[in-house]
DNA sequence: TAAAAGCGTTCAATAATGCGGAACGCCTTT
DNA sequence: AAAGGCGTTCCGCATTATTGAACGCTTTTA
């Protein structure tokens, strides 16, 4: 589009491979060219392309595609390669076993926390899959243990975008939020009370990369009633203290 | 190439997405130009293209590229879609914890086992990652479970194609094969007696989707002398009765 | 120190090919 | 029976991906 060094039908072929969502992993081709303006024709040659090339299914039934596992495996070179998951999976699996409750690990990826990785302390103990998904830095526990250890002006530069209170309890005043992050540093933890999922309460530490610059965070979350003030203090220090032998090992 | 609604650039797009790999995820444009027996300047195209939209990411330090967290995000879409992971995990951990073993779970795809999931005892434990990575089903534990529960037909048309031997224990012999799968079917478990990875023991027992088709496995692996006869018995009994309420959840 | 060879990147013209539009068969809905 | 939805097929034209040489640049070689 913008540049000549564009290899425009892969663009629009990308495109259409961004249809695809958590919400909707299967789609027709009529509903993909509806959504980009295409013309189903193209939508077809991309999509059978894909598909030739195994990285869509088509379903039998409803003659439907969907993303197929040659993607997931694409997913796991990735993961391979920055190795996050094998680094740190056995501590997250400890911390939700140690304190009964559901893990997560998020790293910082353009201003925003990805999340990476959760962890159950038990087979029943099951939420939602975000993983994969990306959440604001200024209302989640993982988002805030970072927010706190940005550069100054990276930080400043997130505050002064607009926020949207997700709850009731979330704050969008940068001054509170400013202040927050100090305490944040204070404490060597983020707290989030209910600020992105009403009725969730989370406490989160950072972890720094070489350089000392942050790069990820850890998580625990659960009902709110469970979270006391002394529960979150608890709770902080074990992270930490798991989370001891990986400091500065991500790259 | 053979048909007419192929997009040829998204398809050779495609390929230099496959150049990249878990033993090598970092590429230079030369290199792939090589690999494929492409233009140089083809090659930067497409990548320049992958990198604008967000899948490729340049090193700044060496100029090469590597997939990015975009793509991750992509796999999470196929795994939450599968519902695999999110189903599976909690019981793999259980799994892991108790018999203080790695934990694999794969699935029957194309022929092979597809390592979808790991998961470790302990902080300590760690092995390769081999997440998404594929091997055969005649010489590894999660495979012959799989395996033995084919339609015989399909088991005929696997044992058939020659088969190769990873260490000196690897059975390569159909009519061995078939007897040990008789014996699988009778124990509801399948043993890997280093036939894939010398030194390593392995039990799985197989899992089944609706149908009674058999869709994946678990196992849990290990250094042989930990994997007595006794613990082989003792490890299968416990993945079968932690997975009783998973079996037949499977799409 | 100089030359050579490697790298990623740029550019123009050319030849290939992706795309638009209409029509197909099939199904479900009206 | 008709209408409208779907995925699929086809063809000609215009868009565009590819070519191949050249550019700076760094690293390796002499």
């Amino acid at each position: 589009m913008s540049d000549d060094s564009t290899v425009k039908s892969l663009a629009k072929a990308l495109s259409v491979l961004e249809c695809f969502s958590v919400e909707q992993p299967e789609l027709g081709i009529s509903e993909i060219a509806r959504m980009l303006g295409l013309q189903k024709s193209t939508v077809y040659n991309i999509l059978s392309t894909f598909q030739k090339c195994g990285y869509l299914t088509q379903n039998p039934d409803n003659s439907k595609y969907a993303l197929s596992l040659k993607v997931l495996h694409l997913g796991y070179i990735v993961s391979s390669h920055h190795g996050l998951r094998d680094l740190m999976l056995p501590y997250l699996t400890a911390i939700a076993r140690e304190t009964k409750e559901v893990c997560y690990f998020g790293i910082l990826d353009e201003g925003e926390v990805l999340y990476i990785e959760a962890t159950y302390p038990s087979m029943q103990q099951q939420t939602r899959n975000i993983l994969g998904e990306r959440a604001p830095l200024y209302c989640t526990g993982l988002g805030k243990a970072m927010l706190a250890y940005l550069p100054p002006e990276e930080m400043e530069a997130i505050l002064s975008r607009p926020m949207r209170a997700f709850t009731g309890y979330t704050l969008t005043d940068p001054a509170a939020l400013r202040h927050q992050m100090e305490e944040v540093r204070q404490n060597g933890y983020a707290v989030d009370n209910m600020e992105h999922e009403f009725g969730i309460r989370c406490v989160a530490v950072p972890l720094f990369g070489t350089g000392g610059r942050v790069r990820a965070a850890v998580s625990v979350s659960g009902p709110s009633p469970r979270f006391d003030p002394e529960t979150v203090i608890r709770h902080a220090a074990l992270i930490k203290r798991i989370l001891g032998p990986v400091q500065h090992q991500l790259q």
